[in-house]
DNA sequence: ATCGTGACGAACG
DNA sequence: CCGTTCGCCACGA
C-alpha cells in the first residue's frame, strides 16, 4: 500500500518551477499552469503566488511570460509593472497586437 | 481555526 | 459586445 507522496512545496513553489520552465518566448496563463498543478479552478491561486514572487525574488522566475486567458497582461493597479511586464515580453520577441493581447497561437507554450 | 483577499476564469444578463 | 456575479484555490492575519 502505497501512500501518495504529496507534494512537499507549496502550491506556489510549483507554480515557480513551472513558470521557470516556460521557454524564452512564450507565455502560459493563469488557468493553464493551474491546470499542470492539477487544479484547474486555481488560477487565482496561481496570480497570488506569483504576486507573492515579487517579494520572494522574482528574478529567478519569469513571471512576464504569465499572463491571464485572454492573452493579456493582467495586473491591478500597478500599471508600472503592467509597462515592464510589455517590455520585457517584447525583448523576448514577444508581440502585441493593437488590443495589447499575446496571440496564444504563436507565443503560447503549450498551444 | 475562521475570515478576507487576490496578477483568474467561465457563465450570465 | 461589455459589465457583473459566482466559484475556485491557497495564503496571511
Amino acid at each position: 500500500m502505497k501512500k501518495i507522496l504529496l507534494p512537499k512545496k507549496s502550491f506556489y513553489e510549483k507554480v515557480f518551477e513551472i513558470t521557470k520552465k516556460i521557454p524564452k518566448g512564450k507565455v502560459c496563463s493563469y488557468g493553464q499552469i493551474a491546470v499542470m498543478l492539477g487544479s484547474p479552478r486555481a488560477a487565482r491561486a496561481v496570480g497570488y503566488a506569483l504576486n507573492s514572487l515579487k517579494k520572494n525574488g522574482l528574478e529567478d522566475v519569469p513571471w512576464q511570460r504569465v499572463i491571464n486567458s485572454k492573452g493579456e497582461i493582467s495586473f491591478k493597479g500597478d500599471t508600472i509593472r503592467v509597462n515592464l511586464q510589455r517590455k520585457l515580453l517584447e525583448q523576448e520577441g514577444i508581440k502585441f497586437n493593437m488590443l495589447g493581447q499575446i496571440d496564444f497561437k504563436k507565443f503560447g507554450w503549450l498551444t
